[in-house]
Parts: structure tokens; C-alpha cells; sequence
RNA sequence: GCGCCCGUAGCUCAAUUGGAUAGAGCACCGGCCUUCUAAGCCGGGGGUUGCAGGUUCGAUCCCUGCCGGGCGCGCCA
């Protein structure tokens, strides 16, 4: 809808009399056409003549005469008017909006999606949480923010891979063994013989007696089966791992958050693609011994200061495979990459992008793209809630899945802007009233299949033929509000891509459920008269295929009752 | 001290990425259920967008400097 709108005035800027405009100046400019937040100025504003002002040296509203006068007959379009310091604003026909709904019902589940990714691949890589505890709040927002973005991005037409990538060898997770391996020795945190800086957490228990029942564990990308010797340590450590990434599969089961690819580290070492990637950088010039260190000049790309690649011990820094990882990705043929991680990883991205630099292996300079959500506080009756059953220390996804519903935990956690910190506040997001936006959002979907459900059983089986000939009986101010709205989900989709922001998507909806109810109060739907019946009935499907849509990008989803 | 992020109504957050009179919800006050779900609708009060400059037709948004909060500054990951 916008681009035609945007096609009128191309038009009209070509007609622009010679002597108005130069013809660079012309071809330079990029139209922008805006959806205009006050109705008395339209539907569609355009700051076109502004923008031509400077070059044209005329005054906007001038110019704005010109192009309007220039502008090509339109049935979208039911009057023009120019306002303010030189805005352009387009008034839109009822039907253009009304003609919406047969595309809305026409394309269902596909309303929004648009084809400008044209099937390229992206990999988008989120959670990426190393298997030594349950998800906690963090990993959550990282899961709702990352899941949500991936389909925002299917839905703008890439080939989308969601992949996590994680350590399953090193020091961590040899601290997570000897925790094990105490538990299963009957060792705790208070007595003798606990490993320094070993895992407390309750769970911990139980991986050790599973580990010595024997059991088998199978997780999405791995299964192993408990050897009952725990004077093995490395079948401890491979059941371990196997543990809990079972757990953290179940996790993200429960919160409709799937992956294509688990990514092991140790594997950067089997392959030797960590040391391609060392000799590559060596033999660059961009490297430097001090200290029996090895270093990076990371300060030529951009770092504030140099980096150890490879430590006195012969070790490598965590960095090194961090590198060889991203140049795998580029590998793998994966035109965007985008890592959505916490901020307080934020250091990375300077230092992993520096590494591909210095490679020079044709990776574009800002390649890959980060996404970086910051802290989340868990609330509970205005205090800060720190503490977990399971994981001692943290609070964990689960006990949010658990507490308030895996509806409302996704929709907390990706309705908000990433780059802001987030409270997450536990008895809102429980509340199943007015206060909650997610009930309020799916209340308005289940009022519509109440609709159809109502419609059918008062004998009034929709008629679509009818509807599509009694579309114009859709013209009162609320009718008309719900019908703008719909029409604006498309533009919303794009950019919630273009920004990397699925926040937009929940506000949007919250938009949308609120033009509904107030459309649903001021006007009943299930009259006598077949034709307006018809026509209200298509605007609450259309509504509800909207409502549909928008809450399946977010991984919501959408009740037929409540 | 340096770097990144944030600062908008009492609280939690938006603001179509530089647009016109900064919007929602909660909380507070008032109205609407014999009619399709009141998990709803309507109305009201509430703001110097942290502060001070700058850039321009126009700034919550961009730039500079302060103030406040979070995160990070390891031969840990």
C-alpha cells in the first residue's frame, strides 16, 4: 500500500518541469513516504518537497504545488493536501483499505511476509549457553529475542539457520566433571575434597546419580550412557554434557524454540580449523611473540588493545576458536550472520571482527552483525527475586516457564527493546487480566473465532462472495482505524528486519487488539442484514489471520478461546 | 580512568529511525454488562523527553560536554 503511494510521487517527480529541478538532483533523491500519525493529515505523508528544497533552492511548499499538481490520477487516493512546512498528504480512498481484506484473506498466513531476502542464506545464532547449568533468565531473553528474530527474518524471505554453538571441552566443563564426580563420590560444597570453584547447584545431584543408575541421555544433538565408574572422569564429563544439554533441550522445547545446527567447539580443534586459522593470521603479518605470548594487533582493526591469541602455557585464548568459528560461517556460505548474545559479551565484537579482518579472507567489515540484549531483573511483589530452586544462584528459564506460562514469558521477553535493561515482573506477567498485554492481545483473536463459532451456530454460515460485494459498508471511523491498522502490518514486518527489532511486532499487536475491541464494541457484527454481516465478518477474519501472524513471529500463541 | 548500552508520565515501556500537538498499559478519578466473551470499551488528570550547548525548515532521535544507572575492561569463557 505504502509503495504505491511511493510510485504516484516517482511519477509526479518525473513530470517536474525541467526548469524546477536538475536532473541529478532528481535521480538522487529516495522518496519517503511515512504513515502519518495524526488523521487530519491524511494517511500517507511525504517530506518529499523538503528534501527537494535544498537542491532545487525553492521554497517546499512551492515545490509541493509542483509535485502535486504533476501527480498521476489514482482510485487509492480520494484527495491530496499539502500542510505544514511543505508535508505532502495523501487522504485514502475507504476502498483502498477495504480491498485490503481480500488480500488478507486471499494470501492468509502469508499476509506480511515479503520476498526482499530473496532466499539467501542468514544464520542467526542465540542461546549458545555452555552445558554446565539450566537456562537462566538471560538465555531466556536471548532465546524469545533471537527465535522471534528468525522467523521476523523468514518472514522477509531469507533461509533462515538457527544455530548454537557451544563448549563442550576446556575448563569449564572439566569443573563441571570434578563437580560431578565429587556428588557421585558423595562429596558436597561444605565438606573435604570439594573441587575449588566447583558447581553447587542442586542439580548437580542429579546428573551424578543418574550418571551412576546408568542411564542414557539423549539430547538433540548427542546421547551418552552412564558408566557407573566414577573414577572415570572423562565418561563423566561426556555424561555430563550430554545432561544437560538434554536439559536445556527440554528448556527451549517448553518455550517453542527449535535449532538446526549445534555447534561443538572442540570440534574447531578436531578439524585443525583453529590452527588454520592461527598460521593464516600469522603469515598475514598481524601477529607478534612478547612475553612467550603470541598476540593479535587487534589495535589495527579498530581494538583498543592487542590480544593474546596463544598463552605462555601453549593454550589458546577463548577468542582464537571464536575467530576460526566465524570463518567457518563465512565458509558455510552464510551472507549475513547475525549473534544475538548478552551484553555483557559486547567485548567480543570488536575483537571477533578484528580476527576476520585479519584474516583477509573477503569478509565484509562489519560482518557479522550483533544483536545485544542487556541484564534482566526478575521481580516478585516489588522485590528483586535472585534466587532458584533449581540452580541456587540464578533464576532459571524453566521456573519462569513453569511460574507464569510459556505465552507470557516469550512475549516479556521479546516485547522490549534489547538494547534496554528488562524487568521482568513475575506477578504481571501471571496477572490473566487487563493488566497483562498478552491476554489482551490473544482475548481479541479468541473474540474472533467466538465470532465464527456464534455465526454458525445462529445459522449464519459466512459468505464470502457476499463480503467481498458488501466491503464498502465498512465506513464507519472504528471500522475504518481497524482496517489502517491491518493494513500497516506488512510495513511493520519490514522493518522489524530492517531494525533487528522484534519488539516491534508486539507492539504493533497491541495496537491492533486495541483497534479491534474498540471496533468490536461500537459495532455488532452478527446483524440480520446479510450483506453488512458479511462484510464484519471478513474484517474479524482478516483480523484474526492478522492477530495469527504477528503472534507466531513472536513464537505465541493464538487461542481460539479463553 | 577507558569502552559499550541506557536515561521519556508516580511505575513498566513505545514513538514508523530526523517529522507536524511525544503515545500506550498499570496505578488514580469517573462512566458502560436483559444485546456477538467486562481477560472488554469510553472519558479525565498526569511531561521543560536527565542537564547545558550545537547542527537545520524541523531533534526524544544526530554531534559535543556534563550528571545518573547497567555491563565490560584477564595469558578466564
Amino acid at each position: 500500500m505504502k509503495a504505491s503511494i511511493i510510485a504516484l510521487l516517482q511519477d509526479a517527480l518525473d513530470r517536474l518541469p525541467a526548469d524546477l529541478l536538475a536532473a541529478e538532483a532528481r535521480a538522487a533523491i529516495d522518496i519517503q513516504v511515512e504513515r502519518t500519525r495524526d488523521r487530519g493529515h491524511g494517511d500517507f505523508a511525504s517530506n518529499l518537497a523538503m528534501m527537494l528544497a535544498r537542491p532545487a533552492r525553492r521554497k517546499p511548499r512551492e515545490l509541493a504545488e509542483a509535485l502535486v499538481a504533476a501527480l498521476p490520477a489514482s482510485e487509492l487516493v480520494a484527495r491530496v493536501e499539502i500542510a505544514g512546512p511543505g508535508f505532502i498528504n495523501f487522504f485514502l480512498a475507504p476502498r483502498a483499505f477495504a480491498a485490503e481484506i481480500n488480500t488478507i484473506l486471499e494470501v492468509g498466513e502469508r499476509y506480511g511476509r515479503n520476498p526482499s531476502g530473496a532466499g539467501r542464506k542468514l544464520q542467526i545464532e542465540f542461546v549458545s549457553a555452555n552445558p554446565t547449568g539450566p537456562l537462566h533468565v538471560g538465555h531466556g531473553r536471548g532465546a524469545a529475542v533471537g527465535d522471534s528474530l528468525a522467523r521476523v527474518l523468514e518472514a522477509n524471505g531469507w533461509d533462515v539457520t538457527r544455530e548454537f554453538y557451544y563448549n563442550d571441552a576446556g575448563a569449564q566443563i572439566n569443573n563441571l566433571a570434578l563437580s560431578v564426580q565429587a556428588r557421585c563420590k558423595g562429596i558436597g560444597p561444605e565438606d573435604e575434597g570439594w573441587p575449588q570453584d566447583g558447581y553447587r547447584g542442586e542439580y548437580i545431584k542429579d546428573v551424578a546419580k543418574a550418571f551412576m543408575n546408568r542411564e542414557t541421555v539423549i539430547a538433540d544433538d548427542q546421547s551418552y550412557t552412564g558408566t557407573g565408574d566414577a573414577d572415570d572422569l572423562e565418561a563423566i564429563r561426556h555424561f555430563a554434557v550430554a545432561y544437560l544439554r538434554r536439559e536445556q533441550d527440554l528448556d527451549l522445547k517448553a518455550f517453542g524454540v527449535s535449532f538446526d545446527v549445534f555447534f561443538l567447539e572442540s570440534s574447531l580443534y578436531t578439524d585443525g580449523k583453529v590452527e588454520e586459522t592461527v598460521r593464516q593470521l600469522i603469515a598475514n603479518g598481524h601477529t607478534y611473540e612478547k612475553d612467550g605470548a603470541l598476540w593479535l594487533k587487534t589495535t589495527d582493526f579498530g581494538d583498543d588493545k592487542d590480544r593474546v591469541m596463544r598463552k605462555a602455557d601453549g593454550g589458546y585464548t577463548y577468542f582464537v576458536p571464536d575467530v576460526a568459528y566465524h570463518l567457518d560461517k563465512w565458509r558455510r556460505g552464510f551472507e549475513r550472520v547475525i549473534n544475538e548474545q548478552g551484553a555483557d559479551h559486547h567485548s567480543t565484537v570488536t575483537r571477533v571482527r578484528a580476527g576476520l579482518q585479519a584474516l583477509d579472507a573477503g569478509i565484509p567489515k562489519g560482518w557479522p552483525d550483533y544483536v545485544l540484549h542487556q541484564m534482566v531483573t526478575v521481580m516478585r511483589g516489588g522485590e528483586e527475586v535472585k534466587l532458584s530452586k533449581r540452580a541456587g544462584s540464578y533464576v532459571t528459564l524453566r521456573d519462569l516457564i513453569d511460574e507464569v506460562g510459556r505465552d507470557a514469558t516469550r512475549w516479556f521477553l521479546a516485547a522490549r527493546k534489547p538494547d534496554s535493561q528488562l524487568v521482568f515482573d513475575i506477578d504481571l506477567a501471571r496477572s490473566q487480566s487487563n493488566d497483562n498485554p498478552v491476554y489482551y492481545v490473544q482475548y481479541a483473536h479468541a473474540r474472533v473465532c467466538s465470532l465464527l463459532r456464534q455465526a454458525g451456530e445462529k445459522g449464519y454460515a459466512y459468505d464470502q462472495a457476499e463480503a467481498f460485494a458488501h466491503l464498502h459498508t465498512l465506513d464507519d471511523p472504528h471500522a475504518l482505524a481497524l482496517l489502517r491498522e491491518l493494513s500497516r502490518y506488512p510495513e511493520v514486518v519490514e522493518a522489524a528486519a530492517d531494525t533487528l527489532e522484534p519488539h516491534l511486532i508486539a507492539q504493533y499487536l497491541r495496537e491492533l487488539a486495541n483497534a479491534f475491541h474498540t471496533w468490536y464494541h461500537v459495532q455488532p457484527v452478527l446483524v440480520e442484514q446479510s450483506g453488512p454481516r458479511n462484510a464484519r465478518l471478513a474484517l474479524s477474519l482478516a483480523t484474526g489471520q492478522v492477530l495469527r501472524n504477528g503472534l507466531d513471529l513472536l513464537g505465541v500463541s493464538a487461542p481460539e478461546r479463553m
